[in-house]
DNA sequence: TATGGCATGTAATGAGTTACATGATTCC
DNA sequence: GGAATCATGTAACTCATTACATGCCATA
């Protein structure tokens, strides 16, 4: 349900082709609603029907041949409609800490390496973000826009402040932990 | 790919029917993964039908009839195997802050009610949390399968602190913003 | 002219959600 | 015996993922 709204979104901020779409999705909106190109083409495609965006003018409808998008105001209006409409938040859903549970009544084994290896994965994310923050959003620039933008990227390194954080607590306590593997 | 080892896990911890593991789905097991009635009957019959888990004896394959399962040695195999195995974490996908970062393009007209509304939704999750953990992880209490148990409960308050915290920062943020409404 | 990279797409599968259907049991 | 509730299930649909297919274009 948020898919097209994420490309609404990125159309807005800037009128692009599938495939720039895609790389913008594999950084900036990508951080926090990732799509592969093939939902993208195939969202492009309905967003079109719908009459929500259109395909600039040289549209050239050939396979191979860059297509580049704008946003209608049909498009904008719904993209409007969407953001300031109620909507619950999605029950959390995490593999992790699943894992953790399952190990509670098969054991641990095993289970260490690969937290130690999501914890440089988080550590990386957070420096990146980090990076970000020290490049995009200097003290002193504060339009509106950039206020909103940083709100977001602030979230981004708390979650992942939050998985570090968490991930070195676990690792401690597993380094406590009697032999419980095999269990 | 996490549902049937949800399930072989909640299994492990008792043996239940169908509509037991929707309750615990809805509390416990649910709080990190969540599931309907309509996947987790679904998942039992690949399950069964796999060898991993089977019906207790008194096995009346009658409709509207309780059916408890336990799981199969093969079952705890795979759930053991599942949990030691590498996988990488699923990049963020977070719709409240998709709508952020909209808003900085079509405004923030009616944004602050829901963000209100998501505080207290929070709020609320972080109090059930802490109340278990008051109930069920007194200091003292540590066996192994309590400590991976309470490992997993931490991270449910901890996140659940990252949003209050974080959604009140945004809605402090919201009432310094100059009238963005409806740019 | 052929190779490699750019760009757009199709097909198949799987996981999750919503709506509905049916049998068994209990209690009035 | 009728209504409510417990319990199990089906069907249809949407969304996401994986693998593959095809056309264009530059350049060696």
């Amino acid at each position: 349900m948020s898919l097209p709204h994420a490309i609404l979104t990125a159309l807005l901020e800037r009128p692009s082709s599938g495939l720039e779409l895609t790389r913008r999705f594999d950084k900036s909106i990508g951080y926090f609603w990732s799509a592969t190109h093939q939902q993208i083409y195939r969202e492009l495609g309905k967003l079109e029907a719908d009459g929500l965006i259109r395909a600039l003018p040289a549209e050239q409808p050939v396979r191979g041949q860059k297509k580049t998008y704008e946003v209608l105001p049909a498009g904008g209006a719904e993209l409007a409609r969407w953001t300031a409409a109620a909507q619950d938040p999605k029950p959390l859903r995490d593999t992790l800490l699943l894992r953790l549970r399952a190990a509670a009544v098969v054991g641990t084994a095993g289970l260490e390496a690969d937290l130690r290896r999501h914890l440089d994965l988080h550590r990386g994310q957070l420096a990146e973000y980090e990076e970000i923050e020290r490049r995009d959003f200097p003290p002193g620039r504060d339009s509106p826009q950039d206020r909103l933008q940083h709100l977001v990227l602030r979230a981004g390194i708390d979650l992942e402040t939050f998985w570090t954080r968490w991930l070195e607590h676990a690792l401690a306590e597993f380094a406590e932990l009697p032999g419980l593997d095999g269990r």
